[in-house]
RNA sequence: GGCGGCAUGGCCAAGUGGUAAGGCAAAGGACUGCAAAUCCUUUAUUCCCCGGUUCGAAUCCGGGUGCCGCCUCCA
């Protein structure tokens, strides 16, 4: 069984076979760091942290690079305001990416690259490219002359003519053509810059992820990624750039993932409709968030709303109580001979893995690879009570293995489920206290077959949203 | 205007030629003193519309409608 990946390069679902056999390189565009991340950096993040997660699962040793944009016109200009040196805000925003990718449970890549310290390869490819003819000087700036490189608009297919006749930005006289992109922008006074053979300045937008995919992969490598967003003109340039000057491909498969939608509409800072990871992670759990994002294929489309994510809260929550239930009966003494009523569970848990794979496979389908998890949870729940610990040890191995590669599922059942008692406790409206009081006073009532108070004080707190739960262990509640 | 994508039950969402996964929500049943959870059952003869190809299409082709994205910084 082998892994295919949808191509934006070729438009088509590919079978993925590296160039080193064993090894993946893989590059994907981090974030230009000026303000705190938002859900939409959140969602490329795990897309990725899933994908390098599943391609180490299937034995590749990967060297996932990561970038920091730390210069840039948004930096400098929010320096400006804040009335600080622009890498002040740089190492902010650095720090609280680390710390939102972190909460997301993303592994960390094995290079973290910032442009600022890869100042000289910057040049030196820029060197390169005058050198081949493919970028010329114009005042203080260089510029790439797309006119030089055949293959441009190759990866987002269009074709320069429509460019231009669609172009709504204004054509600067020092460009041989219009469509001509800065590898090396003059500082103006005041701005942070850098010595270059052009004068001082600092580096385009593009450049700096060709020079740095280039040191730490080499001239050509596996997969680069990013949102789709980044398809023109970031990827289109890099790519143009990077085989200009080496005069070899530059990436064999091109992976976007789609965008997370408010309403249907793009999230961006541009519209403002915005959500930061910080403030959504106010309000849900860090592990709902990243199964939320992982119940949808990673190339459509995702809407955020509130809704949405109580689905998936209530989703993840059916899944950790099935779970828990399987870690009491494996505290318990009890050990069951193997019933008939086991074999639906034996099936599904001995099936999981391969379903998984399969599904993951095509093009990374986490969303079907959760389908099959859910299974496997109705298969728990029906048998649990006869099933042997030997087959219960067994389903706790298959769902770790998917936990490993999805990062969710990871936590110990009872821990979440305590986890998002507590968040929904927090907005109560009565104290725990009071809750405890109140049924130990009906604990009493039905003791004494006092039905009608009992109820009572259930449906008291029924309307405070408490639902209680009584067991032959005695009486547990919890937040509706 | 150019290019690209999407349209699946109340909501979310898989499914690229073989007769519609899964989740959430809802209803009925079992269980319970009553509940909750759980289990069982039910909820799309049908996948935006109209044509076509095919023994057979949600899946392929043509046309239409609607929504979205990129073309400007953007994950």
């Amino acid at each position: 069984m082998s892994l295919r990946v949808y191509n934006t390069l070729s438009g088509s679902k590919e079978e993925f076979v590296p160039l080193t056999p064993g090894k993946v390189g893989m590059y994907v565009c981090g974030v230009t760091v000026y303000d705190n991340c938002h859900i939409g950096h959140a969602r490329a993040g795990v897309v990725f942290d899933m994908i390098y997660r599943y391609l180490g699962a299937k034995g590749f040793e990967v060297n996932y690079v990561r970038n920091y944009t730390d210069i840039d016109d948004k930096i400098i200009n929010r320096a400006n305001r804040e009335g600080v040196p622009y890498n002040v805000i740089s190492e902010r925003y650095i720090h609280e990416f680390d710390v939102d990718m972190a909460r997301l449970f993303m592994l960390l890549p094995t290079h973290q690259p910032k442009a600022t310290e890869h100042i000289a390869e910057i040049i030196g490819l820029i060197e390169r490219l005058i050198e081949r003819g493919f970028a010329y000087q114009a005042g203080s700036d260089v510029n790439f002359s797309v006119d030089k490189y055949e293959s441009y608009l190759k990866l987002s297919k269009r074709n320069l003519e429509d460019m231009q006749a669609g172009a709504r930005i204004e054509v600067d006289e020092r460009k041989q053509h219009p469509m001509d992109f800065a590898l090396w922008k003059g500082s103006k006074p005041g701005e942070p810059f850098w010595e270059s053979p052009w004068g001082q300045g600092r580096p385009g937008w593009h450049i700096e992820c060709s020079a740095m995919s280039m040191k730490y992969l080499g001239e050509t490598f596996d997969i680069h990624g990013g949102g789709k967003d980044l398809v023109f003109p970031h990827h289109e340039n890099e790519m143009a750039q990077t085989e200009a000057a080496t005069g070899k491909p530059f990436v064999k498969y091109w992976i976007h993932n789609g965008f997370v939608n408010i309403n249907a509409e793009k999230m961006s800072k541009s519209l403002g409709n915005f959500f930061t990871i910080k403030e959504v992670l106010e309000r849900y759990d860090a592990e709902v968030l990243r199964f939320f994002l992982l119940s949808a294929h990673y190339r459509s489309p995702i809407d955020f709303s509130d809704q949405n994510l109580k689905d998936a809260e209530a989703g993840l929550e059916r899944i950790y109580k099935a779970l828990a239930g399987v870690d009491e009966r494996l505290q318990g003494a009890e050990d069951p001979a193997r019933t008939e009523e086991c074999a639906e569970l034996e099936e599904k848990c001995q099936g999981l893995a391969t379903r998984f794979t399969e599904a993951m496979d095509d093009d990374f389908n986490t969303a079907l690879a959760l389908g099959h998890v859910f299974d496997l949870v109705r298969a728990i729940n029906k048998c649990l009570p006869h099933a042997p610990k030997a087959l219960l040890g067994q389903v706790q191995a298959e769902v770790a293995t998917v936990a490993t590669v999805l990062g969710v599922l990871d936590s110990k059942p009872a821990e979440f489920l305590e986890r998002i008692k507590a968040r929904k406790t927090e907005g109560m409206e009565i104290a725990v206290e009071e809750i405890e009081r109140l049924i130990a006073e009906r604990a009493e009532a039905r003791k004494a077959k006092d039905f009608k108070k009992s109820d009572q004080i259930r449906d008291e707190l029924l309307a405070k949203n408490i639902v209680l739960l009584d067991s032959a262990q005695g009486t547990t509640w919890q937040v509706k």
